[in-house]
DNA sequence: GCTCATTTTTTCGAGCTTCGAAAAAAAGAA
DNA sequence: TTCTTTTTTTCGAAGCTCGAAAAAATGAGC
């Protein structure tokens, strides 16, 4: 099963690792890049060589003396911003926001509009999604630039191959194919992602010690959704995106669910559902998908005010919570859990009942030393994660292989 | 993060490769080879003349003519059952058994024992594992092998160097170091492997289409436990051995389990939680662990034969574990499921409890093509994924690295 | 029984790759 | 100005895989 190593693989593979030791670090003098890849001096020395010669890493320019010590200076190396460039576009209920950004990852342009995503059809959507990137190309900042690749973040599952949106809760019609309408309108290679995958990705690119090798990722906003990396990996499924936390069971045959089933995590601790408690309203009750996020607010504010309604909301949401990460520890172990989105900024009235409930699981018997990040703007996650996956993808799929040879202009004779 | 591939990993990755991929086929050709592994046929030459000339491999030997076509008859090259010498041991409740284990994988010799797991302290439980190998290699048919590794499968978990049995259900003990006593008593590496992820390597070895790339293995026993198998690996947590099914919260505050916290699956899934029921005893009541696997199987008899407690206590098992699987699935997706263990025997009355409470989750949504398969005899999976396990260790670990030349025999001038 | 066709396996040289040692380069210290 | 120290490059050696060609081993056909 595991496929044999071709010895032009391995050329491949250590130029792979140049690069994204360079774009961890930012910037890397080749003694560094040696010590870190565990490659010999002379070996990054011919790869940095070549890498600079083909215009993938350069020298850099202002070179802050920085500790002034003796023996030659370390010559630091850092991306070339104009190595490549990729276009992230986010998709969320009712928002399409697009960015521009270069190969060391600095945004060069930008663009976001409201749209009402469920009134679309999927040819619609592709084409708000086009007329996006069109916009965004035809600003002065990006002129000039070829782009290399178009990464979505969407609401919702992704198949495995991510180029079709299976399900979302933006929109009524599933399996929408995004990848291929908009491979066809730019020529260039389109995957799709799950929001919650790039929000754990992007906490994975600015990782300190404490979210290293194992950590969650729980988005709580309208939905429930989770970002999972496992041995330092990002973990989607193995159908889909997966990762669906939100629709873990809570209680069988429970409050109903946005999905259409019963008991899931969502259906207690959604803004919806929280909204849905506090408002009186009946458990076999779907309000609408826009509740406004002021609305949350304003019942967040009723609690922390007094005992009621409100405050017992937030209470069987982090009940929820508690449980369901308690399952989760159960079957991966504890790790460190960031909570992001909206949802994050009650975490004062979601906490007790959550450290209650994960208590008294089995997986977070020895849990009561985790502590919990709250993150509530998940916008910027979201995009900065789509943004490193797309130049991860294109450091290890398109210049790790290194540029064929001039083999092309000899031949035609 | 990821470390370099240096020059010399090379041959050693694709040794392990050829051993690995005749080890799966049981004999195959160098063409064979060639064609699975990828690499070229001069390559599958030179590796194969090295691995058959350090006695790890061997040419068949009573060549079947098989299909006689036309040209040079391929050669068959197998596993030499001399090159290495393994024993499993399998640790359960009041159970202990061992086998030795050639290098293709044939069993030689073996031994097994009832023992009062719960009365033993550690150090005493370390000893009866010591003289289980030392009567072992008395055997006759042992005589003369060298040991090269030691393989425990254990009930409980275990940390993630698989050094030590963190906690288990057949001792009171918590953290017993099996590794490193054993270690001192043989001189030989020793690895402490959790039962059912062994149950899933070795169905993994026996792998058909159905259960090839993702699959999920659960453990109907006494208690409940769960190997998986994602992406061709099998699945174990972060900092234990993980997986831990059977303690995914079920009912929040539901029935007390045997580890101390309540509503866990296994709670109401398990042996004892299907006869405490079945007798009328309260939820809050934890019977004696050495339950008599007779009475459930008669228990199961009157299930079958009339309505009542027994059979509403198999319902309630089936509803556990649906709702389990679902929430199960929510996170990695639907996969095909093995049900192992004396559990599975009673499959019937279990399937359409469970069935319907799969299907009544977002996660078990499209589940209803999924088959289940059962294993009721679980001692000789266990056996095979913990000898399977230790042979593949062989393989990657100290085979693949080859003879380090015969460098130690000049140098002493 | 001999020759030819076919398939498998080995041999051999070319082309990469990495590595260690030594050399070169670039700065501070004296 | 010379010496030390550290970084980077150069260069030859050794190892690996690959493709092409040769060798080996057998059935088919006459």
């Amino acid at each position: 099963m595991p496929v044999a190593i071709r010895h032009d693989d391995l050329r491949k593979r250590n130029r792979a690792m140049v690069i994204s030791s360079v774009r961890r670090a930012g910037q890397a003098s080749r003694t560094e890049i040696a010590a870190v890849t565990g490659l010999s001096h002379s070996t990054i020395s011919s790869i940095s060589a070549d890498l600079i010669g083909e215009g993938i890493l350069q020298e850099t320019k202002d070179a802050e003396p920085a500790a002034t010590r003796r023996g030659r200076p370390q010559v630091a190396i850092e991306l070339n911003p104009e190595a490549a460039t990729v276009v992230t576009i986010v998709l969320l209920y009712n928002l399409l926001a697009g960015c521009v950004v270069d190969f060391a990852g600095t945004a060069i342009a930008g663009n976001a509009g409201k749209l009402t995503t469920a009134e679309l059809s999927p040819e619609a959507l592709v084409c708000r999604c086009v007329g996006l990137v069109e916009a965004m190309l035809a600003q002065p900042a990006v002129a000039g630039r070829r782009i290399d690749r178009i990464t979505f973040a969407v609401q919702g599952t992704t198949d495995a191959a991510r180029r079709v949106m299976l399900w979302s809760p933006i929109t009524p019609h599933g399996h929408i194919d995004l990848a291929t309408g908009i491979e066809a309108a730019f020529g260039v290679p389109v995957t799709v992602e799950n929001d919650c995958n790039m929000i754990a990705v992007a906490l994975q690119s600015t990782a300190t010690a404490r979210r290293h090798h194992d950590f969650i990722a729980v988005l709580l906003s309208h939905g429930i959704g989770m970002g999972l990396v496992l041995d330092g990996r990002p973990f989607t499924g193995t159908h889909t995106s997966g990762g669906e936390f939100g629709h873990m069971v809570y209680l069988p045959g429970g409050a109903l669910c946005r999905c259409g089933q019963r008991g899931c995590i969502e259906a207690y601790a959604g803004n919806y559902a929280i909204a849905r408690f506090a408002r009186g309203q009946s458990e076999d009750e779907l309000s609408a998908d826009d509740l406004d996020i002021r609305e949350i607010a304003a019942i967040g504010d009723v609690a922390r005010r007094s005992e009621g309604r409100e405050r017992e909301a937030f209470r069987r949401a982090g009940a929820a919570l508690g449980y369901g990460l308690g399952s989760l520890f159960a079957l991966i172990d504890p790790a460190p859990v960031t909570l992001v989105g909206d949802g994050a900024a009650a975490f004062d009235l979601i906490e007790p009942a959550m450290r209650a409930a994960l208590a008294s699981t089995a997986g977070g018997r020895h849990a009561d030393a985790i502590t919990f990040d709250t993150e509530p703007d998940e916008m910027p996650l979201i995009e900065l994660g789509c943004a490193m996956r797309a130049l991860t993808q294109i450091d290890q799929e398109v210049l790790a292989a290194g540029v064929p040879a001039q083999a092309e202009a000899v031949e035609p004779a």
